[in-house]
DNA sequence: TAGATTGTTAATCGATTAACAATC
DNA sequence: TAGATTGTTAATCGATTAACAATC
């Protein structure tokens, strides 16, 4: 009855609240930092408090108060002034608004070695994701279990979609074949994928696409580092420039 | 003499320009999209195309046309009216803006199952980045070599590092040790860090980092889902939403 | 009460879109 | 020339900052 992902131990997770809804009107901006102060929020919580300040979450993310404040502001008000926000509720109303309250089942694609890394990142069960199971097409690794999940030919993806009821996968195959993968993950019946292949999916409209290319990750940060070492207009030299995905 | 990386065969690639200079009043949105201009222009390339249009990039990526020709503008016209841009010369400018021109050494922290598939990703290389060596503190990991990389012991983090003139650091260790890693690093003379770790890292203001969270990027495309599925105001049902960290 | 911190406003800054003259 | 596509402008949209009254 209650989908109560593991993880977490918070006592009464499944309260009267419709889980996910409400969730519709949040700007991008303030999503991807929704899920980093849940993180923050989290740590700050097993380190024993039960206050959090937006000052303190800001300077713990390295961007302003305000910012956490109207962040905050539009879960509805969950703080007090004068005091901050406790920490508990406020948990449970991010992770209701993004969704991390309810389980989501992940299916994997392509074993190689980052989609191992994948299968054994702590990061997703913690966060609420399920693995259902993985998909390859090498016969050696095909009927191996890789952290409990199994690994199946991906011949099997339509059948084991549904019968698992996966809504998410990840994409960790070679870049060659990821628009047919993602062709038959949208079919049948995935809402959505992350993927790690360095190729612009194009995709239905039907189904959310997130790409990490990890190579322009590196270079980004490679530009950075350029354009600190040569500041304005003076002669080459460290200066201030915090580059971070998420300020 | 030459700094030219590997990996990518341009004839004349080390041409009479200094190298990543002129950089400084690219946006950040733009940057972010350069290096995405680049892996698709290469993919063009390789399937013997010698022209490309901003139409045609924007439709690849999944951004408007003016974007493109916004973002390529920065780099000082080096299209074609009526024709479009010559891919070669332009592949050069992207990579000499972002300073893929020169090479830039990497250090891995954490040999893992996520650093050792980063050992083996082979985009970076693509890219001009060469690793140097990995740090691990595990016994059995230490004197190995993971793709012609050497793994060395922690201890060694400064020595090597000024031995082997890194520039970057990758950090994929356990969030506990990412602090005291990161401050190593910084003193060692490493200019950039990209982290893996899900933490927020606070270090100098003369050292550049970049995050890259996993489980919030999933966190995010499973709340992109979540609005998908709930348009405006009407009942539940599917609808166009094309989620895409660099959209 | 006094001190602290929120929620929210108005002002600024940055990015995207639409449109079109310039020009290949 | 005619058709195509750039470079760039003005208008719109979105996000951040600074400030402060409300209130715990």
């Amino acid at each position: 009855m209650s989908t109560e992902p593991p993880g977490d131990a918070e006592p009464h997770a499944a309260e009267g609240v419709s889980p996910g809804a409400s969730g519709g009107d949040i700007p991008p901006a303030a999503v991807g930092r929704l899920s980093l102060y849940l993180r923050e929020l989290r740590r700050l919580a097993a380190a024993g408090s039960d206050h959090a300040s937006s000052r303190q979450l800001g300077q713990l993310l390295g961007v302003s108060d305000a910012v956490v404040r109207r962040d905050l502001a539009y879960l509805k008000p969950q703080g007090r002034r004068g005091v901050g926000y406790v920490i508990r509720p406020l948990v449970q109303r991010i992770r209701q608004t993004l969704g991390s309250n309810q389980v989501w089942n992940v299916v994997l694609l392509g074993t190689g070695s980052l989609g191992n890394a994948l299968l054994r990142y702590q990061g997703f069960q913690e966060q609420g994701f399920r693995w259902v199971a993985a998909f390859d097409i090498a016969p050696e690794r095909i009927g191996t279990v890789v952290q409990d999940v199994p690994v199946y030919h991906t011949d099997q993806l339509e059948r084991r979609i549904r019968e698992l009821e996966a809504n998410l996968a990840i994409i960790a195959v070679p870049a060659g074949a990821t628009g047919e993968i993602a062709r038959r993950l949208a079919a049948a019946g995935i809402t959505g994928i992350l993927n790690f292949a360095p190729v612009a999916l194009r995709v239905g409209d039907e189904i959310c696409v997130a790409n990490v290319d990890l190579a322009s990750e590196l270079q980004q940060l490679a530009f950075s580092v350029l354009i600190a070492g040569e500041p304005a207009d003076g002669k080459p030299e460290k200066s201030s420039l915090k580059s971070s995905k998420n300020p």
